[in-house]
DNA sequence: TATAGATTTCAGGAATTTCTGAAATTTGAG
DNA sequence: CTCAAATTTCAGAAATTCCTGAAATCTATA
């Protein structure tokens, strides 16, 4: 491997990290690595810092554009592919969730909106159904909060964030009528 | 497999799902069946409803419990070990989501943090240190906001799941100053 | 404390996933 | 269109993970 010790800590980090997630090692690290480089790189100079064979980069890097996670760039006079990620931490925040959510809740969810409509057919059913309308609804609460969220600018995003907790502060108030409501005394 | 076509479908599924997270299908499956049925289960209940080895399913029981994701109950007169889910399927998502921060996350900020005292070592070292704070930065905003989210009280998290981006209209009066400031222009 | 039932451990075989080099395909400059 | 560079595909080797049965350990109660 032949990297600063520093991205190499990284590097290594991420690949054992990417691995507890669906992804695996060599992709962690293949995205480890454009991560923390400013300059796009090329498959070969991936090869190069990682030692993997040309053959594994280039089906890691094909994942890691399945998955959106990585930019395709293309130097003048140079015919190689040289890729990055974006400089935007927040646009890679969003992309990873919308993948996920994409390909492990989606699905899922539609999963149990067909099992919902599936006749009981055993005692325990009737229990198993209530259980799945209640995961439904869960779901459908989350998934429906973040679409909310996700159209938010990153600048409101991070106001969001960081206000945490006190926005229950409002809720109060709020309620389930009008965002603002008159405070009880109406002095000026 | 020994289950109704209602709950075999949501277990393959389950296990399919489990194995795209580090999850492995057999864990997944035990965990959907304890999910789906009201009653506890012990290992031989199992055994019998997946058809893995008794040994397995002793395993992916062990699991779950290291993530705490399983009761334990014991029924009286009856020295077998008993499993459920939890009723509350927001506590299932805590649990799920805390065990997750622990194993994943927190390791991670911790190894960003170490990374960012190493000195730099290479040209290369001060744009990778760069980029190391803004990661740590964003990660410490995000699990800030779930630690101050996660200490309100289901109802109040679902209220605040409800209101969704909504409660962007707040920001703007609540700004960085006080929750209320009054409207630009005061006609009553 | 002896015993039978319950659970866990663990070595090795089975299954799956990952990785490689060689060959095939694609691509763009000339 | 041709050629060489770049990339991808793919079959099988390597590595890893999963699963099992047999043996070991634990535990409640008689």
């Amino acid at each position: 491997m032949n990297l600063s010790p520093l991205h190499q800590e990284f590097v290594l980090h991420f690949g054992e990290m990417g691995s507890r997630w669906g992804i695996n090692r060599t992709v962690g690290q293949i995205y480890a690595v454009l991560f923390l480089c400013e300059a796009p790189l090329n498959a070969d100079e991936i090869v190069e810092k990682l030692g993997f064979s040309r053959s594994n980069v280039s089906m890691g890097l094909k994942e890691l554009q399945a998955w959106s996670l990585v930019r395709l760039k293309h130097l003048p006079g140079d015919r190689r592919d040289y890729f990055t990620t974006p400089d935007d931490l927040w646009e890679i925040v969003r992309t990873l969730v919308n993948e996920r959510k994409k390909r492990e809740i989606d699905p899922t969810l539609t999963k149990l909106r067909e099992l919902q409509l599936q006749p009981p057919a055993a005692p325990e059913d009737d229990h198993a159904h209530a259980r799945i309308a209640e995961l439904a609804t869960l779901i459908e609460l989350l998934t429906g909060w973040y679409d909310d969220v996700n159209k938010l600018e990153t600048e409101r995003l991070v106001q969001l964030l960081t206000l945490g907790a006190a926005v229950q502060k409002f809720l109060d108030s709020a309620g389930k009528i009008t965002p603002f409501k008159k405070p009880k005394a109406a002095h000026s």
